[in-house]
DNA sequence: AGCACGCCGACT
DNA sequence: GTCGGCGTGCTC
């Protein structure tokens, strides 16, 4: 990016007015990979009750009914065609704000995809209702069994014990995969009908509640009552609990609590409020529930270097920009946030505070929560969607428990009343881009146009910026604030590099651990220290190798080897998920003798339990993280001091703060070097640095281990005197060179066919119009490293763009290319995938 | 995207 | 012969 608040064009496409007053036709937007939005008939719809953003459930294609957001108005019935009428008005209040929908429509043009996939994941799947078909018997008919075949047979019969079917289940009766012909072959006869019914969204949750009916509520009655609750000794222990609940206090009583306290069956209450003692009512109530609670603590103090950055950071508000904090490891950039989010809970506007992985923020929401108390809200992916809904309500209205938000990526699609600031912790880390499904859009820059719309500030914070975020720094794009000595003057770990080769040589190594780490490890427990080992592969080892043949197992869907996994004694394919035992033979020449090669985090633990018999191990990667709470646990059980070493992939960077880590073991960086891509030092960089910032954090000062073949690599040396600026300066001139951002934009093209032939030859075709337009710009195409991946092959085009070359224009022409591309027929077949600002 | 139509191979 | 595979076109 980034034309973020630089005034880029977000007016939606299309000119239809946003006034409905006397409209008789709505624009809608639907949430799918259309181009164009859809126009609609109002009916007997008065106009009034539309507005921008609001929901419609609208008939589209054959018969289905689906939601779709109204964009705009019209007062002429199109011409070409008939509008079908709008079904239903789904809100009375529009789902989606103005602003919401000028933001979608600047990722679309941004990001090359259309808004209806904007739609699609900005909005939480229960708002999006779609029908479901329904199939009835119709009334009155009488099938003549004779007419029937075996399959109608079946599903009359079916209908005459359950009236109402859906065609999914009308499938599963048959068993047959298409149905509607059947079915629709029959309603020609006469035999059935069909009904779309909506789905049911959003629901608020309803609790039931109990009180004492009014006619009771004096003395008098209620003495009278009492007396003649003598032959029920139930029901008038119930009435005793109730009272008891009720003292000092005016909180509605729910009716759970009520039979839980009493001990007394639902037939007792139902009967109380059947002779009118009790009356049941219902309220709504939230399913979020913040554990924050009222308690609220000072902010921490700052230190005065915390608030020298404080200050860089509002007055680089003042001059209307991003600001970029850069502050070490351990650094307290989150203390200064705080007070950032405080100033702007006090103004009585929202903050968004972003973070790239929200599975793993634990820690940093009970810190928020301890000064901000209810007033935050997590928005998290493992949320049921009816929680989702709530928050959606909650953020629109403007809620003071939705005061600050704290989300992953997505969570930037809350729609906002009034949004005062967001925060973009760790900005570098590239999750915060989207990869697969479109929109591929980037966190960050999307947060600054949102900002820039909202008239909201941004802090982009990190120990380890991303080259582009520094650039826009030094450009004077962003403001800057620096962070660089450590809380509580703690010194930066020392770190050493230790030369693989050398330890080979010398014999010293013993699995995968050189003598220097051993000693470390040793030293590190020895002295009740804990301690980190960081290899940024899961599994086993990669690859299982045949001795003999050299044959190496692959995926028959991927082109990877497949990887080894001790603990299942399976070999497991990581793009797909395919697996399978591992045999003692080789498939290829029928010897015993397959190997491992490499190693991952499994092989790392294994190691330990032999060379420190004594420690307790845990490991931390996305096998053992699958469950619900089993980050938790792990992380819990090394803060408790129930671990001694946790071995774990590039998880481990992320945002955990451990105060007892005496040292921190890379147990090879080379990997990491070696990456063929333009980003691979940045990269390596930023995760060694990050994962190295794990050590040391309270008092004593940590250690870090650095074992690689190049220790002379300059990248690793940068690492180890943590010199970022230097680092800086070489990848920028790299860049450069080779024609890379910051230096330009680059868009990349991804062609995607389950024929490597086809592929290939769109892929050419692609080039070759591109190349009349933009030259040597375009490179490629080429096979990625995976070439096949779950039987699809890919192929990819980068399109470097040069500055002040026009984005606009640029993406334009593209586009006409790729509509002269589905023109031909045998390229029809082929995905086209956009991804600009590829990282 | 989802769905129907229409054309082809491979099975009850 | 029918079923389901997929390519093609369309959806207000």
């Amino acid at each position: 990016m980034n034309e973020a608040g630089t005034g880029a064009d977000a007016s939606p496409r299309g000119s239809s007015p946003k006034d409905s007053s006397g409209a008789r036709y709505v624009e809608v937007l639907l949430p799918m990979p259309l181009e164009r939005n859809f126009t609609y008939a109002l009916g007997d719809i008065p106009p009034g009750t539309l507005r921008p953003g609001t929901r419609v459930a609208v008939p589209f294609g054959k018969s289905k009914l689906y939601t779709g957001l109204v964009v705009g108005f019209g007062h002429r019935a199109p011409e070409a065609y008939e509008a079908k009428e709008v079904y239903r008005v789904l809100d009375e209040e529009p789902l989606v704000t103005e602003l919401q929908l000028r933001h979608w429509q600047w990722i679309a043009d941004y990001y090359m995809c259309t808004a209806g996939e904007v739609f699609r994941t900005a909005v939480p799947s229960v708002f999006l209702l779609q029908s479901e078909t329904r199939v009835m018997l119709r009334e009155g008919a009488d099938p003549d069994e004779k007419d029937l075949d075996d399959t109608e047979f079946l599903i009359l019969e079916a209908l005459q014990h359950q009236p109402v079917l859906s065609v999914g289940e009308i499938g599963d009766i048959v068993d047959r995969k298409s149905v509607l012909p059947i079915l629709h072959r029959m309603i020609g006869r006469d035999l059935l009908v069909l009904q779309e019914k909506l789905q049911q969204g959003y629901k608020p949750l309803r609790a039931r509640f109990i009180r004492l009916h009014p006619d009771y509520e004096d003395q008098a009655a209620l003495g009278e009552l009492m007396d003649s609750m003598g032959r029920a000794p139930k029901q008038s222990e119930l009435l005793l609990h109730l009272f008891q609940l009720r003292r000092g206090t005016d909180k509605p009583i729910r009716s759970k609590v009520l039979q839980e306290q009493s001990g007394t069956s639902r037939a007792v209450l139902k009967a109380l409020i059947d002779k009118g003692v009790l009356e049941e009512y219902f309220l709504e109530e939230d399913r979020i529930v913040s554990p924050g609670g009222g308690a609220q603590h000072q902010p921490p103090e700052l230190n005065a270097l915390q608030e020298e950055a404080l200050g860089a950071i509002r007055s680089g508000f003042e001059s209307d920009r991003p600001v970029l904090l850069h502050g070490v490891t351990s650094s307290g950039k989150t203390e200064v946030y705080l007070r950032l989010i405080l100033d702007m809970v006090a103004a009585g506007r929202q903050v968004l505070y972003l973070v790239p992985e929200i599975a793993i923020t634990e820690q940093l929401v009970r810190r928020l929560q301890r000064v901000l108390g209810h007033r935050v809200a997590v928005f998290h992916s493992r949320h049921s969607m009816q929680e989702r809904a709530e928050l959606w309500y909650h953020v629109r209205a403007g809620e003071e428990k939705a005061s600050v938000i704290l989300g992953a990526r997505s969570a930037l699609f809350l729609p906002f009343a009034d949004l005062g600031l967001i925060v973009v912790d760790e900005e570098h880390e590239n999750t915060y881009k989207q990869f697969d499904p479109a929109p591929r859009y980037h966190a960050r820059d999307a947060a600054i146009v949102l900002a820039g719309l909202s008239g909201a500030r941004v802090v982009l914070g990190s120990a380890t910026p991303s080259i582009e975020s520094y650039h826009n720094a030094r450009s004077g794009k962003y403001a800057y604030a620096r962070l660089d000595r450590r809380f509580g003057d703690v010194l930066l770990p020392e770190m050493e590099l230790v030369d693989l080769a050398e330890q080979f040589r010398k014999k010293k190594m013993q699995g995968h651990f050189s003598e220097r780490l051993r000693e470390e490890v040793e030293g590190a427990l020895g002295q009740g220290g804990q301690v980190i080992l960081f290899q940024n592969r899961r599994g086993f080892a990669p690859i299982v190798e045949c001795a003999s043949c050299g044959h190496a197992p692959q995926c028959r869907n991927c082109d990877v080897s497949l990887t080894f996994h001790r603990h299942r004694k399976e070999l497991r394919c990581h793009y797909c998920g395919f697996h399978r035992l591992l045999e003692n033979t080789c498939e290829a020449c029928g010897n015993p003798t397959l190997d491992t090669k490499g190693f991952g985090t499994e092989q790392v633990e294994a190691e330990l339990a032999e060379l420190f018999p004594k420690a307790r191990t845990a490991r931390m990667d996305l096998d053992t993280t699958r469950g619900k709470h089993a980050y938790g646990r792990i992380i819990q059980a090394f803060e408790a001091r129930e671990t001694d070493i946790l071995v774990g992939t590039q998880m481990l960077t992320k945002g955990l703060d451990f105060r007892n880590v005496a040292l921190v073991g890379i147990m090879n960086a080379d990997s990491l070097l070696n990456f063929p891509h333009f980003r691979a030092h940045e990269r390596c960089f930023q995760l060694l640095t990050q994962v190295a910032g794990r050590a040391g954090r309270t008092r004593e000062r940590g250690r870090v281990l650095i074992q690689t073949y190049n220790p002379n690599h300059q990248i690793l040396q940068q690492v180890a005197s943590g010199a970022y600026d230097a680092m800086y300066a070489e990848q920028v001139y790299e860049r450069e060179q080779f024609g890379y951002p910051p230096a330009l934009r680059i868009i990349r093209i991804t062609f995607r066919h389950r024929e490597y032939n086809r592929v290939g030859e769109g892929a050419a075709w692609f080039a070759r119009s591109m190349r009349m337009h933009f030259g040597k710009d375009v490179l490629g195409p080429e096979f990625p490293p995976v070439a096949r991946i779950r039987n699809q092959y890919h192929k990819n085009i980068l399109l470097k763009i040069r500055p002040g070359s026009g984005l606009a224009q640029t993406k334009n022409s593209i586009k006409r290319i790729e509509s002269s591309f589905n023109a031909i027929s045998q390229f029809r077949s082929i995905r086209v995938i956009y991804n600009v600002d590829y990282i």
